[in-house]
DNA sequence: GACCAGGTCCTTG
DNA sequence: CAAGGACATGGT
């Protein structure tokens, strides 16, 4: 379909893979991540990171804690993180989805991909990014996180491709294994973050790299 | 003080 | 369907 956007993406994983080498990023258990991928919705990872800790110190970060809990209790954790009341709520959709439609986290590991995406999206507070990163990260699956970030960089790379057509597009050019998602995701976040500003780009080495 | 952060939902034109 | 506002705290 679009020769020269998968050409231009292939070189991009390529290149960031040289820049970066290996990251380690969004380690933790399942329910950890699913609940720091609604707390980092428009907010610094440094911030969900003090919000966790204090959600473990209270026996608070598992899904079948925060379907149990006050809601008060949580938005009282999570308060630095911003918009802790929809946070909190969004908090308490997801966990009892999860409750209600699987029973535990545990049970999800057996649901297909496809199928679970589909119900993450309609838990209110849930949009393609949220739920693409707790597939990615917390159950290591093959689904690519497309982020403002992304959409930025190839925008500026000249690709026309957005939303599901990008993730598809990116897909088709990685390797068949989550880990290169995983990877791919976190190297455009810590390049975009430093190079790629809401105004205008810094020193990027992307924009003339692939033309 | 201004501006931004690893979004999502709802309302308008 | 694109654009704009609301949600809220914390860092530069």
């Amino acid at each position: 379909m679009s020769g020269s956007s998968s050409i231009k993406i292939e070189n991009l994983i390529c290149l960031l893979t040289c820049w970066f080498g290996e990251i380690e990023w969004w380690p933790g258990y399942t329910d950890e991540v699913m609940i720091g991928a609604i707390l980092t919705q428009q907010t610094r990872w440094e911030n969900v990171e003090r919000a966790l800790d204090l959600l473990k110190n209270r026996d608070l970060c598992t899904i079948d804690a925060i379907v149990r809990a006050d809601i008060r209790d949580i938005e009282g954790a999570i308060r630095c993180t911003g918009f802790y009341r929809v946070k909190a709520q969004r908090l308490k959709s997801l966990a009892a989805h999860i409750a209600q439609t699987y029973g535990s986290v545990d049970t999800m590991v057996e649901v297909p991909t496809g199928q679970l995406r589909a119900g993450l999206l309609e838990v209110s507070g849930i949009g393609c990014e949220t739920a693409d990163s707790i597939l990615c990260y917390g159950l290591f699956r093959k689904s690519f996180v497309i982020d403002a970030y992304t959409e930025r960089m190839v925008q500026c790379m000249g690709i026309k491709s957005r939303g599901q057509e990008l993730k598809r597009l990116f897909e088709a050019c990685l390797p068949d294994d989550n880990y290169f998602y995983r990877q791919t995701h976190a190297h455009i976040v810590e390049y975009a973050k430093e190079f790629c500003g809401k105004k205008r780009c810094n020193e990027c080495i992307l924009v003339n790299s692939s033309g």
